[in-house]
DNA sequence: AAATAAATTTAGACAAATCTAAAACATAAT
DNA sequence: ATTATGTTTTAGATTTGTCTAAATTTATTT
């Protein structure tokens, strides 16, 4: 696999990113996704093509090719286990390290980030839940709800995050809702889907309804 | 401290080191250190002027100012962290760890490199004898001398290496030389300055005056 | 002191990535 | 079917970092 620029990376990581949760994705999309302008998305997906990264018609969408697919999920394999060295060995908060990743993600050497691997232990998932890409770029979904789709009365362990905006981060450590963390849905108002839950076994918060769509949890049966 | 390029900062470290060695830094020799071109050279010294960063003007030579100075010193204490960690941590020979240092050097995280500094324990110099200077930029200087002159009879421990290219580090791990590694010269000759070394007292090999040159050890008196 | 050589700088060009403003195209509304 | 709206692309600039070739300055010989 050859060398491609970080701005590249960053395109193909945003636009496998876009595939997963639209199907299609527009030149809108990523400008907005990137925090740029429409007419530099056009630019670099031309620029895509070219190199085979992107099956591309003008005006009419685009989507990876096989190799640019490939190529994102090894710099997304390369984000989420720098998070999770962060996280787990520099005791970073789990809100604080998706930047520095954003930067760490375009060294190159293959050799470093498969013996970081090991030395984390083959880490399966990053700390917000998703899941870490191996060396051939193959990686498992955990089945997993949102809490709206918890049945009130069981018990789920947080297992995803959608929204990680550092807000959304932020508000879940208030509420000491993290990876791993028990909850169980005691009561949900038909008024404006907001939820009582339980967290840990201990106390009972209430969240609105956007931040139970974001929060993900795998449960028994 | 803001941020600056990465070729920038390439600049100022290589200033930096060559001020170091010569006293005086010439723009061929920054073009022959970063495999590049005078005139590109020019083209930068230009710029890191303009950023005062550098005292200089045209045709008659340059040095780092205060500013450049203090920012090549946290660029080098990044450089030599992370080839601590790699070596110490991720197990990479000393030998390989340089050119991946040369990308995670410029990733801008100022917590990142503290807690990455904490996490090693504070270590005083990287895997080639190089001290580590501090959050502040500060660093001592550990007395020792070169391999010629170790008085024959006198032990003492490798504490630095002078040329630190992949081929010199390559004849050191073949000869069992690395940090730390106790050794005695045996005997030295006069035809061409060549050395009899004792490695850990064990085996007695022969090295050039040029390897000589660039061994530096510790020794007591 | 000239002449020659070497080092350094300028002039002009280029590639990568971005931008603004305008044009082209696609979609939705009347 | 026209018109209006919104999206996407082009045209033309700009910035950063690099290059080659030529000009300038400095250093070294004769
Ligand atoms: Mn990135
Ligand atoms: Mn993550
Ligand atoms: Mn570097
Ligand atoms: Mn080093």
């Amino acid at each position: 696999m050859q060398k491609y620029s970080s701005s590249k990376e960053n395109y193909l990581k945003a636009i496998f990113h876009l595939q997963k949760s639209d199907g299609v994705v527009t030149t809108n999309d990523v400008a907005n996704e990137l925090q740029t302008r429409p007419a530099s998305v056009t630019d670099m997906l031309k620029k895509l093509k070219a190199q085979k990264l992107l099956i591309y018609e003008r005006y009419k969408g685009f989507k990876l090719s096989q190799e640019g697919r490939k190529v994102a999920l090894q710099i997304i394999r390369k984000h989420r286990l720098w998070e999770y060295f962060l996280v787990e060995k520099l005791e970073f908060g789990w809100d604080e390290v998706h930047e520095i990743a954003e930067e760490l993600e375009h060294i190159s050497s293959k050799k470093l980030i498969d013996k970081l691997d090991e030395f984390l232990g083959f880490p399966k998932t990053d700390p917000h839940g998703d899941p870490i890409p191996d060396s051939q770029g193959k990686f498992t979904l955990v089945k997993q709800v949102d809490l709206l789709h918890l049945p009130v009365g069981k018990s789920g362990d947080v297992s995803g995050i959608g929204d990680q905006s550092p807000e959304m981060l932020e508000l879940l450590k208030h509420k000491q809702i993290s990876l791993g963390t028990r909850i169980e849905v005691k009561k949900v108002f038909a008024f404006d889907n907001s939820l009582e839950i339980k967290v840990r076994n201990q106390n009972v918060v209430t969240v609105s309804e956007h931040v139970a769509k974001n929060v993900f949890v795998k449960y028994d049966e």
